[in-house]
RNA sequence: GCGGGUGUGGUGAAAUUGGUAGACACGCUAGACUUAGGAUCUAGUGCCGCGAGGCAUGGGGGUUCGAGUCCCUCCACCCGCACCA
């Protein structure tokens, strides 16, 4: 028989089909094993040859833990709602749910292509109303819960009502809340306690800026805006300020980072989650603005550094800038702010040039009680601590370099630290010229001001986190609808009883309307607005309301998809309970790093409020986390001479013209050499194209980039399993390198690992003849140590996803083996097995060639025997001074003693040592010698 | 700007705990078999050198009997930065 890789390829997907083989029973008698893909949004695009990475590591990781006889959950599923698809149906007119419910089944086929073992009876998508049903369920527990500080869990809001009834808000008040008293609360109207209640529910509306592009009439995601200008048609664009639902994360900000050390996560990814939700202990501390009412509360880490505050700076967009303004300075103050409204936040925080704009006011020192002056600039955010700062100039160097290029006069408070060159950052030394903390140490003067903020009540100890609570809205068609309607203004959830909706209205889902037009609503609204059937909605006393019109964000429905895999089909509950008690936690999740802190993070927070709210009994949703790198592409360029529309010179001769490279698709390519003829047909403007070559050649430059369509570097891996087959595919991925690294795609390295399986077959069978060789002998000692180091070496690195490292112990068995002539039954029935999780077809057809029946997935995995592996002797590496020169061997037993006489008659030992003494011999049992000389 | 990561032959990489640097492959060179070769097999292949030998893990410095691995410092590249998912 030969090797023919597609057809044994399909007939065991065939087979995997017909006997159902991936198919996961809630059966709880086995122990569990959780492994989870992060699931793909599904572009038009399809797979490329990186996305099934990390794909296969899972496959052969839960194949693996099936055969050592765990019940392994391994599903897939799509993240459907999303931009792209909205975007495409604005230039199409092709329905979100037509695109990609076929960008879908495309997917499906790609990725059965490759032969995962995903049970898509399991199947989710993010856009079904079966599942966005519970997406919407758990929104409204959020919109109906609040984070109780004193118990540090969230609890449903009737304890909060309880509460303020009882004792009003004195003792749970939030920083920028008014204090009332249990009698006032009794005494609020509805409107009055709905607008207190937001203030603390773990899902809350507020307001937020958006980009708001007047030209096209509409809302822009921070992906559509480039340069400053809208992607679609260039417009300029402007920070608009809107009505958004939000997640109160903020309040989980310490659990989550406490929650990190129960992870096993990489220590970069935790430090990542760590560093963005950002705890800083330090002050809060007020400053008065000289001759008005305002004031203005900092936060400062540094309270030390008090008496060295030269200006103060606010974030451009505080609504205090307008009434402390300077009537001179108004006109200046006015342009820089409109200058800020086109900027990102990534290009305020990233921009080296200062800028900054003087508001003509000044603030009070509170303990020296000089005057500073006040400043606006976009270095300060309005959305960290209080959106402004105290600029301490001596001691910081965004706030030096600021002093410098505006000419403020800087205050030293280092004493010979600062060179007045760069500021003092260190923290060490005493704060000097400082009043009454001159000479103190940090930790001194830090005690010392507290003391003195706290009598003269001017603020406060404080924590802040850069972590921001999490927009939830968006303005868009494809996306889950929220479960909201308004009554006079005031928002519930469809099932309240104040708003008194028909009983039909009242459920779940809240279905997203079919629309006909994707243009936004009136005044930056949504899609929906537009549709006055669905906005409108009458309850059961004959009152008009109106529904929430905006849509969830991508996060909403993939922060709790894994809990839905459980029980995808369960129509009572989001997960069935007893299920969810068996699954649990996510035992092994595989993603890209891009995730670190979006996707991760809010799954966790959701994880955390379902945990207090008593719907899951674990509090964090993935245990191990492993980081898969990216496949870039391998981009290839030529190079049109300036000023020309189809003049291209090679690579090699670029220098000698001006020349604009432009990427050239990779499938046009043959290493290096562009094929002309393929490149003329490639575009119509190319038809004529002409050529300065060398050595008769066109050569394309090269550069490893983003796999992605518009560089043309994209392969996909179909094209790759009809030519090679899926089980090389896979092996070839995981050849390249190990799993966490980002490497390029090479399709011509790919020979060598179909070569191996070619020659693994050919243990099996004779080439010539295609007969099957196998035969019952008894193995040798030598064939079972082959074997047997492999069992030891795969099952280690398949424990430590070291894929890369199995598939070349792979390669040497099948080479040793060869070399010994083994094709004894007994020796290649276990080699089966192990390659089962790697090349599942192959496995299946040797398996059903060895005489077995069923699925080799169904058969235990070998187990190693340490006895087969033993050596009586080492060789041992013989250095001089640390410089290997021989090898000599010695009885594994062998002691120091022993070796030295042996190693110091040594020939090549005695030609180095040249006579001289050696000083001493190091032995490390087991590793190596050296001599000292 | 802030945060995280990565640098080893012509290429992808290995070296798991500080102990023989380059396993396993790609590519390349030579040869065998063959009507043929994009099949298969054999030998060689880090760099310099005829050789003995020397030099080599991004650059520089350090710790150690011994450093790709630990420490300091510099450089280059990649990823993320809150409305892409």
């Amino acid at each position: 028989m030969k090797y023919n890789y597609n057809a044994i390829e399909q007939k065991w997907k065939d087979y995997w089909v017909k006997n159902n083989v991936y198919q996961v029973s809630n059966s709880y008698d086995k122990p569990k094993y959780y492994v989870l893909d992060m699931f793909p949004y599904p572009s038009g695009a399809g797979l490329h040859v990186g996305h099934p990475l990390g794909y296969i590591a899972t496959d052969i990781f839960s194949r693996f833990k099936k055969m050592k006889g765990f019940n392994v959950l391994h599903p897939m599923g799509f993240d459907a709602f999303g931009l792209p698809a909205e975007q495409y149906a604005l230039e199409t007119g092709q329905h979100p749910a037509v695109t990609t419910e076929k960008n879908i089944k495309r997917y499906i086929e790609q990725l059965d292509n490759i032969g995962f073992n995903y049970d898509w009876s399991r199947e989710i998508q993010t856009s079904d109303p079966k599942y966005y049903k519970w997406t919407q369920w758990i929104f409204t527990q959020l919109f109906h819960s609040w984070y109780n500080p004193g118990l540090r869990k969230a609890e449903p809001i009737d304890s909060l009502i309880a509460l303020f009834a009882a004792e009003g808000n004195a003792t749970i008040k939030r920083d920028d809340e008014a204090v009332f008293t249990a009698a006032a609360w009794n005494s609020f109207d509805e409107a009055t306690k709905r607008a207190k209640l937001m203030q603390h529910r773990l899902a809350y509306l507020d307001h937020a800026e958006v980009w708001w592009c007047e030209a096209l009439n509409t809302v822009l995601a921070n992906d559509e805006v480039v340069n400053g200008v809208s992607e679609r048609g260039g417009h300029p664009v402007e920070k608009k300020k809107m009505s958004q639902w939000f997640l109160r994360i903020t309040d989980y900000a310490d659990r989550l980072i406490e929650g990190l050390d129960t992870l096993e996560w990489s220590e970069a990814m935790k430090e990542m989650q760590r560093n963005w939700i950002g705890r800083s202990k330090g002050a809060s501390l007020r400053f008065q603005v000289k001759d008005k009412e305002q004031e203005i509360e900092v936060f400062t880490t540094r309270p030390d550094t008090v008496f060295g505050v030269d200006f103060m700076v606010l974030a451009p967009e505080l609504d205090l800038i307008a009434n402390i303004t300077t009537p001179e300075q108004k006109a200046d103050v006015e342009q820089y702010i409109q200058y800020v409204k086109s900027r990102s936040e990534r290009e305020r925080m990233a921009e080296k040039k200062i800028s900054g704009c003087f508001t003509g006011a000044y603030a009070v020192h509170p303990f020296s009680g000089r005057l500073i002056p006040i400043w606006i600039s976009e270095y300060v955010l309005a959305g960290y601590g209080t959106g402004a700062i105290m600029a301490v100039p001596s001691g910081d160097d965004r706030d030096f370099a600021f002093a410098q290029h505006f000419g403020i006069t800087i205050t030293n408070i280092f004493g010979d630290r600062f060179t007045g060159e760069a500021a003092y950052t260190e923290k060490d030394g005493t704060i000097e010229n400082s009043d009454f903390i001159s000479g103190m140490s940090i930790k001194e003067a830090t005690k010392a001001i507290f003391e003195a903020i706290a009598a003269k009540n001017l603020g406060e100890r404080k924590v802040n986190y850069r972590l921001r609570d999490a927009g939830f809205s968006r303005q868009r068609y494809w996306g889950e609808p929220f479960p909201v309607v308004y009554k006079n203004g005031i928002p519930y959830t469809i099932e309240e009883s104040a708003v008194n909706l028909k009983p039909e209205d009242q459920q779940l889902p809240v279905v997203l309307p079919h629309v006909d037009s994707y243009k936004p609503g009136p005044e930056g609204q949504g899609p929906l607005a537009n549709i006055d059937s669905f906005v409108s909605i009458e309850n059961a006393a004959g009152e008009t309301l109106t529904r929430e019109t905006n849509t969830m964000p991508g996060y909403a429905g993939s922060s709790w998809y894994f809990l839905r895999y459980m029980s995808p089909n369960d129509d009572a509950a989001f997960v069935d309970p007893e299920a969810c008690k068996y699954w649990q936690q996510v035992d092994l999740y595989v993603g890209g790093t891009e995730h670190a802190v979006g996707h991760l993070l809010y799954s966790r927070f959701w994880t955390k409020v379902l945990f207090d709210l008593g719907y899951v009994n674990f509090e964090e949703p993935f245990a191990k986390l492993l980081n898969q790198g990216m496949i870039q592409g391998s981009s290839r360029f030529v190079y049109r001479i300036a000023g020309t529309q189809d003049q291209f010179v090679s690579a090699g001769l670029k220098k000698q013209h001006e020349v604009n490279p432009l990427h050239v698709d990779v499938s046009l390519v043959d290493g290096v050499v562009l094929d002309i003829e393929k490149f003329k047909q490639w575009r119509a403007e190319y038809a004529n194209a002409q050529f300065i070559l060398e050595d008769d050649k066109y050569i394309c430059g090269v550069e490893t980039e983003k796999m992605s369509k518009s560089k043309y570097n994209v392969v996909n891996p179909d094209d790759i399993v009809k030519e090679y087959g899926a089980d090389t595919f896979r092996m070839y991925e995981m050849f390249l390198g190990p799993i966490e690294m980002s490497k390029p795609w090479d399709t011509k390295g790919i020979e060598g690992v179909h070569r191996f399986l070619k020659k693994f077959w050919r243990l099996f069978f004779d080439e010539q003849t295609e007969q099957s060789i196998v035969t019952e002998e008894a193995p040798t000692a030598e064939e079972l140590k082959v074997l047997h180091k492999t069992i030891k070496k795969i099952t280690e690195d398949i424990e430590r996803f070291s894929f890369n490292t199995s598939v070349s112990q792979f390669m040497i068995l099948t080479n040793e083996l060869s070399d010994l002539k083994c094709h004894k039954k007994a020796i290649l029935g276990d080699a089966v097995k192990l390659l089962c999780p790697f090349a599942p077809h192959i496995a299946e057809e040797l398996w059903h060639q060895l005489g077995n029946e069923g699925s080799v997935t169904a058969a235990d995995y070998p187990e190693f025997v340490a006895s087969y592996i033993e050596e009586a002797n080492k060789v041992y590496p013989v250095a001089i001074n640390g410089k290997h020169r021989t090898n000599i061997e010695f009885p594994v037993t062998a002691e120091q003693t022993d070796i030295e006489p042996v190693v110091l008659a040594n020939d090549v030992v005695t030609k180095w040592l040249e006579g001289k003494p050696h000083k001493k011999i190091i032995f490390v049992k087991g590793k190596m010698i050296n001599v000292i000389v």
